[in-house]
DNA sequence: CTTTGTGCAAACGATTTGCAGGATG
DNA sequence: CATCCTGCAAATCGTTTGCACAAAG
């Protein structure tokens, strides 16, 4: 779970991306923590030292990642979308009290299978997610 | 699929809600369509033929017929909630092109099994969006 | 050097809120 | 008639955009 700076650039480039200290930065920041922060939070974690990048600028790196396939944005709270940077095949545990998100590795739950879907529908992807309390908060 | 006008008075009286015509054609509106209305769509249709209701009022009869459980919002895309009053156990199938979103009836979907998240984990309920093209789409 | 990215401020769209008047039980 | 609801407008919040300047390859 640790990336070395060069893995950063290469991820980067790989895509067709500029690297730039901003795009370095958001990314390398997503990939190092397991919460899934909103924009707001990674705004205050990178600039916590010093200036690193603007809103505008976290806004339109997040949105290039995303269009490369190297973010996520998660959907699971009315009004603000969460990030994160993992991008094999998991699900997603809320916890409605405190509003944490949890990853559940693929593993932990069954497969669920599309086939009984009625004809017509061509599924893609899916998505889970659980609600319920997570330990810090029962 | 058919609602009386007694079932909807009856079924919001018995949520301690006061029945105003605002709030009665807002909850039968969404009993009667399958599809997944934002405020906007809903704001348009009620008062096609004459005014019913504001957006503000659509906004706060919704927060609290949410409350007391007789409709759900549903968080498929960034930046909108959508609507119904389907409170059957159900999944959601969303088309990526047109943004149709699409009900899963529970049957068609064998049951994940929780048991295998790691102890701690309080889950209280999930849900499922499956992601993907609709034939009208394709 | 050409192209793309950054940052600021203004613009936007969805949702919320304050408050006065109106309707419900 | 006390309480709760409605509607308007203003306020808020997350996100997007336009544009001048700066940096990347």
């Amino acid at each position: 779970m640790d990336y070395s700076a060069e893995e950063i650039t290469k991820s980067l480039k790989a895509k067709g991306l500029r690297v730039t200290p901003q795009r370095f930065a958001i990314y390398a920041n997503l990939l190092s923590r397991a919460d899934h922060p909103t924009v707001e939070q990674l705004l205050e974690d990178l600039n916590q030292d010093f200036p690193i990048a603007s809103l505008a600028t976290i806004y339109s790196s997040l949105q290039v990642l995303k269009e490369v396939g190297l973010v996520q944005a998660v959907l699971v709270e009315e009004g603000v979308a969460r990030y994160h940077a993992q991008m094999e095949t998991h699900y997603h545990f809320h916890c409605s009290v405190c509003g944490a998100i949890e990853d559940i590795p693929s593993g932990q739950l069954a497969p669920i299978s599309l086939k009984q879907l009625r004809p017509g529908l061509k599924p893609e992807s899916y998505d889970i997610t659980i609600r319920g309390v997570c330990d810090r908060c029962q």
